[in-house]
Formats: structure tokens, sequence, C-alpha cells
DNA sequence: CTTAGGG
DNA sequence: CCCTAAG
């Protein structure tokens, strides 16, 4: 086979597995199951590869072959800290009957509905890398097999329509195969080592870029590492999303993962990675208060999408709370008599918001009849809040 | 979903 | 930065 183009999981060499067998099926050839095996997702192969306890250790996998990529346990512990297959039943009841061939006892719908849309993502990557008639081939050389993995179409299903790690995978193998990841209108991109990126692609997506995702993450908010979402927090934060991408997408939830299965299936695991903590440059509280005298006050969705697009952190959330901080910080420093120079130094210390900011802060806050100073901590006679909006 | 407010 | 309650 030719793995030009194929890309493996997480920059690994695609070869070190080479599984004679794996998942309890056996494979034709080495080619077949090691391409199959790699362009699948981590969470059908810990399916397939833990069809019954689901105490192995994930590093235990995942580390498999890493070693000679210069990554440390530790790191890889950081990674899979990050993965949930809290979607995956404890007891693997549904896969041991399913293996009698037997489709129907013990065989939990919402099981094998997220079973097989990662089968379908499966096909979805096999079939984007190869020829048709490759495809049908080696797709042949598994339907014969006991677990007829392959024998499930398409249309056996409804498809779910979520973006998938199908996507992802197909988008980073482009990209990898063009040897070049693009970072759309992203000037401040700082490349991070790889331990921070797997770090950021497993953290929390909520909130991040949800107005333009939450078409696939809906109703999944509480749980922010359930199947749904894995696709979306698997993106790389610095990666702003494609438009296109997302609005060509016909179908917009997966609205058929009910709620019951998700809560129980739920993992006591909740992986509470912070945020990367990213300080407020200059310029970005520039475009706030531009956004701020531009829209108003509370219009922060507005604001963020106008002037901060670019920024796929800095989540109207995230403005709002800078704008509160400055806010907050305009009162208390309204009495400081340092020259500029010594502020924009003190600025690139994390110290002090250059006076001139601080200026127009105010200026904006009294133009929006905002009170100053009446925050909780400012004053010991905390006056009530009264806002009033546009 | 978007905002506001508290932690 | 996070979480939650309100519209």
């Amino acid at each position: 086979m030719d793995w030009t183009g194929i890309v493996p999981p997480f920059g690994m060499d695609p070869r070190p597995y080479s599984p004679e067998t794996f998942a309890g099926f056996k494979c034709h050839t080495v080619r077949t199951c090691s391409f199959f095996f790699d362009n699948m997702s981590s969470d059908t192969k810990r399916f397939l590869m833990e069809p019954r306890h689901d105490n192995i250790s994930v590093d235990s996998f995942l580390g498999l072959g890493m070693e000679n990529m210069g990554i440390t346990s530790s790191k890889m512990d950081e990674f899979s800290l990050g993965l949930d297959f809290s979607f995956l039943p404890d007891d693997f009841g549904a896969l041991d009957s399913w293996s009698k061939q037997d489709g129907e006892a013990g065989l939990k719908p919402e099981i094998l509905d997220g079973f097989l849309d990662e089968v379908e993502e499966v096909e979805h990557i096999y079939s984007s890398h190869l020829p048709e008639t490759q495809v049908k081939k080696e797709v042949s050389e598994l339907d014969g097999e006991p677990y007829g993995l392959m024998n499930f179409s398409s249309e056996s299903y409804s498809p779910s329509g979520s973006i998938g790690l199908s996507d992802w995978s197909k988008e980073t193998a482009v990209s990898h195969a063009e040897s070049s990841v693009k970072v759309k209108d992203e000037p401040e991109d700082d490349r991070k080592p790889l331990s921070t990126l797997l770090g950021s692609w497993v953290g929390r997506g909520r909130s991040r870029n949800k107005n333009l995702l939450n078409t696939r993450c809906t109703r999944l908010d509480s749980f922010s590492e359930t199947k749904s979402c894995l696709s979306y927090d698997f993106r790389p934060r610095k990666e702003p999303m494609d438009d296109t991408l997302l609005s060509d997408d016909p179908i917009t939830s997966s609205e058929s993962e009910d709620d019951i299965s998700v809560t129980t299936i739920k993992s006591k695991i909740r992986t509470d990675r912070r945020k990367h903590h990213r300080m407020w440059t200059i310029d970005e509280v520039v475009k706030l208060l531009d956004g701020i005298s531009h829209f108003g006050l509370g219009k922060w969705t507005d604001i963020k999408n106008l002037f901060f697009h670019s920024s796929s952190h800095r989540t109207p959330v995230d403005i709002r709370d800078k704008w509160r901080n400055l806010l907050k910080a305009s009162c208390s420093n309204k009495h400081n008599g340092d020259e500029e120079g010594e502020e924009k130094r003190r600025w690139s210390a994390g110290r002090t918001i250059p006076k001139d900011i601080l200026h127009r802060v105010r200026e904006l806050a009294s133009l929006h009849s905002k009170s100053l100073c009446d925050f909780h901590g400012s004053s010991r006679n905390s006056r009530k809040k009264k806002k009033k909006r546009s």
C-alpha cells in the first residue's frame, strides 16, 4: 500500500503496531489491518482492543510506539487525561452478544449507535484515502470476518451528521500531506510544543467558539468530553474553525444521542483542565474598547465576532470579564501619575494598564451610564449596582 | 443561545 | 478563567 497522504494519529509512525490480529478478528494482511487500525478513532481502537475490560490504562496503548518520538509518559498522561471514553459502557456485553452473531440479545441500541458511528467514521476515512475499487477490495477482505465489522452499511442507521473525528482526521491528513498546517488569520499564533498541543487538543471544548460550534454540541454543554464533542475538543485550539466546513454540514446535531444514554454513561472521569491563561495584550484591550464604543456595553457577542473574530480564544464571556476587570482597574488606578513609557514597560510585565487605556475605559463607562467604582471590593459601602442598557 | 453575576 | 441562573 502506498502510505503517502495517510497520516497516523498524532504523527505516529503508521507501522509500529503491525497487529496480526486485534479486536478479536483476524486480519488477512498486516497492511490492511494496520491501515484500518491507524485510521480508526482512538475510541474505536480501544473498544476493539479491550472488548471486556475497561480498566486498562489508555496510556499503555497510546504509548505504543511513541517512545521513539520523544514523548515521555508523563506527557502522554497529560494527553490521555483529556480523553473521555465514557460513552462506552462499563461492560461490553453488547460486543459479546454481537460476536456471537446475535444481533438482538443484550444489544443496547445506544451502544450500537455509538459504535456504528465510529464504524461510519472509519469507513469515511477509509474511502477518503483510497480509490473506490481499492476500497471495495479492502472492505471485502473484512466482510467475511466473524464480527462483520463492515457489514453495517451506512444506510442501516441514520448518519449522525456530526462533524466527527473523521472530518478532523481528514483535515489533519490534508494539512500534513501538504506539510503545512494552515493557521488562518491568526497573527499571534504561537506554536506550542507537542505536549502542549496535545493538552490543548484534549482540553475542555466548552465555550470555545461556542457560537460557531454549538450546532454539534447541542445539549451537551455539561458534558464537555462526551462523544459528540470529542471531535470538537480534538481540534487544536489555535486552529480557527473553518466556516465553510461548518456551514456545509447539512445535519446540525446528533440529537439522536438521547440524553438518557449520555447521562447514564457519563463518566466520573471529568478531566477538568483549565483553559490556558492568555494574557491580554494592549492591542486586544484596544480592540475591546473599540468594540464597546462601536456596539455599546453588553454586546459581547457582537464585539467578539467583529473585533475578535480571528482570536479563536476570547469568548464573549472572556471579553466581558476583561471589561469588568478594566473597569475595576480604571477605578482603583485613577489616581496614578506614572508617565507613559514606564506604564508601557510595566504593562509588558503584566502589572499596570496604561493610563490612556484606563481613560478610555472610564470614558466609555460614563458614556454608558455605568457608575464607576461600584464593585464589591472597591468601596466598603457597596452600593447597589444599577445598570442601564442602551 | 446570550448575558450577568458570583466564585 | 469557570459555573450558573436568567431571559
